[in-house]
DNA sequence: CACTATATGTCAGAATACTGACATGAGTCA
DNA sequence: TGACTCATGTCAGTATTCTGACATATAGTG
């Protein structure tokens, strides 16, 4: 039971709480989206693309922590909803710049205020103080993760 | 190159910080376990094991933030490597309780110090008053976006 | 100019997790 | 007792993501 070894409480562990929060926040953005055919992987591509058009498939992949390769089946998807355009050449070097289409942007205004919603919901347990401090520190514990990146 | 923060919007959204922050942890998470031949979820077992032996499927699928049936398809693997065993038939009803082996044990402690490592290097960006806040703010940030639920 | 390193898009296969469904056992309540 | 509800373990099929690999395009270096 209470054996020691190097052993991690998962109660007052933050790696574990920081996975238990996240998990809690997929699950409601999951639930939220759903009803709207969503999946969280399209609409922070959608979102991703409302706020700097023209991103590559790299680019998107890296903003939605997923590989190119999802990234890349999941543009197919969007691309022959509708929902997104691809040049059939690249403009310059490999790198194919995507762009939302006024289909893409409406569904995005929707799956927004949806997902707005569940934050809105997660931020209320924090006063205005706290949740400056709270992005500080969330910041500085991803720049501490990714401080010996090769 | 503009692949480094991009000066989008959702960086200062708390709900993309958290799982960007989540998105790191697990990244350094499986570069430290993967060496070991192990996955999160199958160090998450492990560990979950050695705290509260005994605990069924479903009861470790919940810890670990995957469905039961996922659950259920890793324990057969960690059964069949000697890791955790079950008991043929269930003592009460139909929960089957899981417990980890010496060879379990063995390979959850070398496993438990390299996560742990990473888990340090997260922490090392905050004080140790900052902690003790970080850790209230996701347990509050959790139970908000749980008691949705109704 | 060649050579190297880096980054991209893409294809194919494997690993992993999920949804849906079913039977079983325990607990509750009329 | 019997009907109902709930949770569990399990099977089957599906979906999503990942790893590995390759060719290509750009920038930097000698």
């Amino acid at each position: 039971m209470s054996q020691d070894s190097p052993g991690i409480d998962l109660e007052t562990s933050l790696g574990y709480l920081l996975k238990e929060a996240s998990s809690a926040l997929r699950t409601r953005m999951e639930a939220v989206l759903r009803p709207l055919g969503m999946t969280i992987t399209h609409y922070s591509c959608l979102e991703l693309l409302a706020q700097r058009a023209g991103l590559s498939n790299s680019e998107l992949a890296r903003g939605a922590f997923v590989t190119r390769q999802s990234m890349n089946v999941l543009l197919q998807t969007l691309e022959h909803d509708g929902l997104v355009t691809r040049p059939d050449r690249a403009p310059s070097g490999r790198v194919l710049p995507v762009e939302l289409t006024p289909k893409g942007r409406r569904q995005l205004a929707t799956a927004s205020t949806a997902v707005k919603g569940v934050e809105d919901r997660m931020i209320s347990a924090l006063s205005p103080e706290e949740r400056a401090l709270f992005g500080d520190m969330l910041a500085r514990s991803i720049a501490a993760l990714r401080e010996w990146d090769s």
